[in-house]
DNA sequence: CCGCGATGGGAAAGGGCTTGCCGACGCGTC
DNA sequence: GACGCGTCGGCAAGCCCTTTCCCATCGCGG
C-alpha cells in the first residue's frame, strides 16, 4: 500500500559512492539485480545460480552465493510465482482454528504441505457461507496451487450451487480442491460415513438395551447433522425401536449449542435413557449442562457423540463416539488435491466411522 | 513448477486464427487484459475500475465491471502484491496447530487478520527450531507484511542469535514481526508472566496446606518451562518450603511427556501432596497417567497445571491452573505487529497470568 | 588449422498487474 | 471567445523475477 518506493536517487553506486557512503543501506528487501551487481554477473546469471535452474560455471557460481549471502537475499516468492505462472502455497479453508474437529483435518493438512514444501494459507469461515465463497474468492485470486474446503455442508441449495460455480471457477483457472465431507461439488471429496456411523451407533445403544433417546442436532440447514441424524433413525428402526416419539432437539454446533440443549432437555421433562449429540463438541456441552444440572452420565442418563475429537480421552467419564480419523481425512484431502492431475475426473473417498463404546453409555439392566 | 506453459507455438493469434477456432478458450486464469479487451477499454482502464484506485466514468465503468464478471476474472493477487509492492498476508508460526495452546493463539491472531482483510500464511514447526528459522526465511520471502512467531522460546543461545539475525534481516526488509512469549529478539512480544504466574500459584498452593511438591517439567532447554519452574520454586521459598527436596522431573512438553512423567513419579515411591505440571497438555496427561495407575486426583495427589487451555473445561476433576488469555495474546501480538508503524521502536506487551484453583487440588487438613 | 557440438553468459522479452504522466475533453468564468 | 480547471482515457514505464534466444567461447577430432 504505502510502498513509497523512495528508489529515485538509486541508479547503480560508483565505486567512488561505495567509499563514501559505505553504510547507508537501501531499505527494503535486497533485489535480484542488486545481488547480480554485487558478483559482476549478469541479472540471468544470478538468477540461474540461486534457482538453479541451469548449470553455472564455477567462478562465477561461487561469486553469486557469496553476494546472496552476504546481502541477506531472499527472493521474492511473489514475483517468481508470477514469471513461473505457478504457486508453491496450498488453501485450507475451515471454519473455525480452535474446534478440535477442524484443527485436527488442519494438523492432517499441514503434515501433507510440509512434506512438500509447500506453504499453507488458512482461512477461517466462522460459519458463514458467504465468507466461505468469499475465501473460495481469494484463495483463486491468491492462484493457490491446491485448495482444500472443510467447510460448510449446508443444505442450502442456493449456496452449495454458488460453491460449485466458484470451485469450477477455479478448477477452470488450473487448480485443484479437494472437499472434505460433502461430494457432489465436482472437486475430489473426502467423505466420512456420517450415515452408516451413525446408523451402527445406534445399534449398539439398542444392543445396551437403550430404547428412549434424544438427540441433540446442529441446525437444520446443516448436512453433517442431517445426515447423522437420518442414520441414527434408520438404526433405530432397524432395532425396532419406535422413532415416532424420538426427541430431537436443534442447537448450535458448538459446545455452547450442545449445554443449553441438554438443559432444554432437562427441562422438557422426563429424560430419555440415553442422549446421542450429532457431534463431540456437543456431546461435550452436554455433558457440561447435564453435569450442571446435577444429572449423571451415564447414571442417569447415557451420552453418545460423534467424530471423536481428540479431548475426549481426557473427559470422564470418557465418551461414547464414532471415530472419525480426522487427520487422515485432511491428509486424504490434501494428497487428492496435491499429488492428481488436473484435468483427472474427481474422486470421491469414503471414510470409515467406527463406533467406539466407553464409559458414557451404559448397559441397561 | 512444473509450469510448462504451452507457449511455444504461442506468437500472437492473427485475426484469422481467431476465425478458424472460435471457441478455443486458453485454460488457465483469465487476464486484466482480456477483460479489457472484452470492454474495449485499456488495460489502465480495467485496472482502475477494478482497483477503484481512481474514479472511472460511467460507461467504461459499467462495462468493464460486466466484462469481469461474464469472464470470471479474479486479478491475480501475486502480480498484484509485486506490482504494489506491498502483500495483503500475514505470516503465523506456531508449533502445532493440534495443541490447543497453539490453536488458540492461532484463533486470536486470526480474528485480528479477518478483520483486516488480510490473509494468514501457517507454518507449524513441531517444535523443530530448524524449521522454524526456515519459515522465518519462507515468510519473508513471501514478503508477508508482518510476522507473528508463536516459537521455540529456547535456551540455545545459538539458536536464539539466529533468530534474531533472521528477524532483523525481516525487518530490514520492511517487515514488522510480533514474538509470542519471547522477548529480547528486538521484535514487538507479548510475553506472558511466567514466573509470577508460578509463584503465585505456588503460593495458592502452599496455602491450601501442601508441602511436599513435585514439579513435571518440560525439556530443559525450553525458557518457558524453565521460567515457570524458576517461578514455582521461588514461590515456595518465599512461603518456607524446603525447595532441597523438590522433585524436578523433566520431559516432552506434551500430553505423552506429561502421562510418562506420573508414571515415573508414581514408580519413583512415595508421591508428593501435589504435583505442578508446568503446562495444562501435561498436566492432562500426567491426569490420565493417574487415573491409569489407580491414583486419585486430588484424594491422593493434587495437580495443578499452567496455561488454562480449553479442554481443560470438560475435564473431571476440573484442573487447577494459571490462566492466560490465549486467544488475546494472539490478537495483541497481531495488533502490535499490524498496527504500529514500522521503525517503531518495539514493544513488548506483559500478559498477567492469573491462578484459577479448581478441583484437582484439595485443602490438606 | 578448421569446423563441430557443447557450454555458459547476457540482452531482452516476457509474466500480470499498477500508476505516473500526458493529452483530450467539457465546463465555468471573465 | 479564450482561458483555466477538473475529470477521465490511454500510453508506457515500472514492480521483481524467469526464461528464451543468441552469441561467444572452448575443447576436440579431423
Amino acid at each position: 500500500m504505502t510502498a513509497a518506493r523512495e528508489s529515485p536517487t538509486g541508479r547503480r553506486a560508483t565505486p567512488d559512492e561505495v567509499v563514501g557512503a559505505p553504510a547507508v543501506r537501501r531499505s527494503g528487501p535486497v533485489l535480484l539485480s542488486e545481488v547480480a551487481a554485487h558478483a559482476g554477473v549478469s541479472l540471468a546469471t544470478a538468477s540461474r545460480v540461486l534457482s538453479g535452474s541451469r548449470s553455472v560455471g564455477e567462478p562465477h557460481r561461487g561469486r553469486v552465493l557469496a553476494a546472496a549471502q552476504e546481502l541477506r537475499y531472499t527472493p521474492n516468492a511473489q514475483a517468481q510465482a508470477v514469471a513461473r505462472g505457478a504457486s508453491n502455497v496450498v488453501g485450507l479453508i475451515i471454519h473455525d482454528v480452535l474446534d478440535p474437529y477442524f484443527s485436527s483435518i488442519a494438523g492432517g493438512v499441514m503434515r501433507q504441505v510440509e512434506e512438500r514444501e509447500l506453504v499453507v494459507f488458512l482461512a477461517s469461515t466462522h460459519s458463514d457461507v458467504d465468507r466461505e465463497l468469499e475465501f473460495v474468492q481469494t484463495m483463486r485470486s491468491h492462484r493457490v496451487r491446491a485448495l482444500i474446503i472443510c467447510g460448510s455442508r449446508t443444505t442450502d441449495r442456493a449456496h452449495n450451487e454458488r460453491l460449485a460455480h466458484e470451485l469450477e471457477g477455479y478448477a477452470a483457472a488450473g487448480g485443484q480442491a479437494a472437499v472434505i465431507s460433502q461430494d457432489r461439488l465436482g472437486t475430489h471429496a473426502v467423505v466420512p460415513q456420517n450415515r452408516t456411523g451413525a446408523r451402527a451407533l445406534a445399534r449398539e445403544l439398542c444392543r445396551l438395551g437403550h430404547r428412549r433417546f434424544a438427540v441433540l442436532a446442529g441446525p437444520r440447514g446443516l448436512l453433517t447433522s442431517r445426515d447423522r441424524l437420518t442414520g441414527f433413525r434408520e438404526g433405530l428402526v432397524a432395532e425396532g425401536v419406535d422413532v415416532a416419539d424420538l426427541q430431537v432437539l436443534h442447537g448450535e454446533f458448538t459446545r455452547e449449542g450442545g449445554e443449553s440443549l441438554a438443559a432444554r432437555l432437562i427441562a422438557q421433562g422426563p429424560l430419555p435413557t440415553c442422549v446421542f449429540a450429532v457431534n463431540d463438541v456437543m456431546a461435550l456441552g452436554a455433558l457440561a449442562g447435564f453435569r450442571a444440572a446435577g444429572v449423571r452420565v451415564p447414571d442417569d442418563v447415557s451420552l453418545a457423540g460423534f467424530d471423536d475429537i481428540a479431548p475426549l480421552r481426557d473427559v470422564v467419564p470418557s465418551l461414547t463416539s464414532v471415530h472419525l480419523p480426522l487427520e487422515e481425512m485432511g491428509a486424504r484431502a490434501a494428497q487428492l488435491a496435491l499429488d492428481t492431475e488436473p484435468q483427472t475426473t474427481s474422486q470421491a473417498v469414503k471414510v470409515h466411522a467406527e463406533v467406539v463404546l466407553r464409559d458414557s453409555t451404559r448397559r441397561l439392566a
